[in-house]
DNA sequence: ATAGCTCAATCAATCGTTTGATTAATTTTG
DNA sequence: CAAAATTAATCAAACGATTGATTGAGCTAT
């Protein structure tokens, strides 16, 4: 029968769903694997006989999401018909409607890498993230070269405030939400008001800082 | 002998720095009593003597910080006699002074933040830190309405972007470092070139998006 | 001697992991 | 096709190690 095949796949699919919020809510040493295994209604040995470890696990839940980089990667930034700008605008769409919904994985991942263990699961990870912020990176330099952004713009810094800004809110949902007074765990607010109003000030921004010449003179 | 009582305030003192650093290197879940007592050099036992618990003496690192940010507080967007962006760009010099240098402390809270677990704590440091964003807020809406800063500023996202492009760079150091080609963890590459640099940045950034007015007809 | 401090030894609890038995599914064999 | 053999999946129970915390004896200085 179709379904128990389905069933078998979607098991450790399952586990890894569970680990992915219980990881996010605890921290990876604050996380029991008891306490997983119950969550997701499995045997605790399930857990060490899918993954080996339950840093196994943990790996387990990043490799299944590099793939879905990678493809994201793959559909910005390379359109030649676009201006620097509309490609920046582009990514940054496809980046804010990405990360907003996945924020539960980018509260985990962000978290470990603040720390200084598991360091080759950091290095791993922070080359990924590396190709998001040059791809970014390059649009920004077409733009400075063909002298449609201002040629004093620190493109470092800059991206650090585009994943820096979005970090912010998902990483403090506390905080986020006394400032933004709405409750940031709300899927509803997210997706209809914050998600397209996120659009709208990155964007004015970007534009305001790359597009506008800074009277450094007064 | 003075010199053995300084010595008891420096013993408290000393195990909390060692603390507030194994904290921020492992997480609270992370490190345990005996790595920190062991890094500290003082018995075991003695943590639990002086505070209490492992989330006494966690709490302890809080609050010998949050005397320090209140003065932070009044010292800033006050003074009548500046315009809000003189306000502001004092505001973000004194800011960035400050936190390059507890960047430790900083990663700590940022990641502790982060976590569903000891809730109560959370609502205490998200309290002062919300001091922190009103204050800034107060600065950008006085703006504001004396027409300085335009009207169509998003004063909780630019908020969101003032403490998000710090976080960024303290909390993610080795993709920090990636970007910005030093290592983030180099004290004089952070004194000498990042923080003037971090300055000229900001005020670059928030003096286009709210002084420039922005062209969205076309 | 009294009070504050320090220590090694030890506590129960919990951790991640392993085990060996049992069941279910698949493949091989007659 | 059916019985046997093999493999995979699942489980309760237990493992040794480590956790945060406590104890009570010994120390020091007043």
């Amino acid at each position: 029968m179709i379904i128990i095949d389905k069933d078998k796949i979607d098991k450790k699919d399952h586990i890894l769903d569970v680990a992915e919020r219980v990881f996010s809510d605890l921290g990876f040493d604050g996380a029991s694997t008891r306490m997983i295994s119950g969550e997701a209604g499995v045997n605790m040995a399930m857990l060490n006989y899918y993954f080996g470890s339950k840093e196994g696990l943990f790996l387990a839940i990043f490799e299944r999401k590099i793939s879905s980089f990678r493809t994201l990667l793959q559909n910005i930034g390379n359109d030649d018909s676009m201006t620097a700008w509309d490609k920046l605008a582009k990514c940054l769409d496809n980046y804010i409607e990405r990360i907003i919904v996945n924020n539960c994985f980018q509260k985990l991942m962000n978290r470990e890498m603040s720390l200084d263990k598991r360091t080759d699961l950091i290095y791993k990870i922070s080359e990924i993230m590396m190709g998001n912020v040059w791809e970014i990176r390059k649009i920004l330099e077409e733009g400075m070269k063909n002298g449609s952004f201002s040629p004093d713009t620190d493109t470092q810094l800059l991206t650090a405030t585009i994943f820096g800004t979005k970090n912010y809110i998902i990483n403090t949902p506390y905080i986020a939400s006394l400032m933004l007074e709405h409750d940031i765990r709300d899927e509803k607010f997210l997706e209809e008001k914050l998600k397209p109003r996120l659009k709208v000030y990155m964007k004015r921004l970007l534009k305001a800082y790359l597009m506008n010449d800074n009277d450094n003179t007064k």
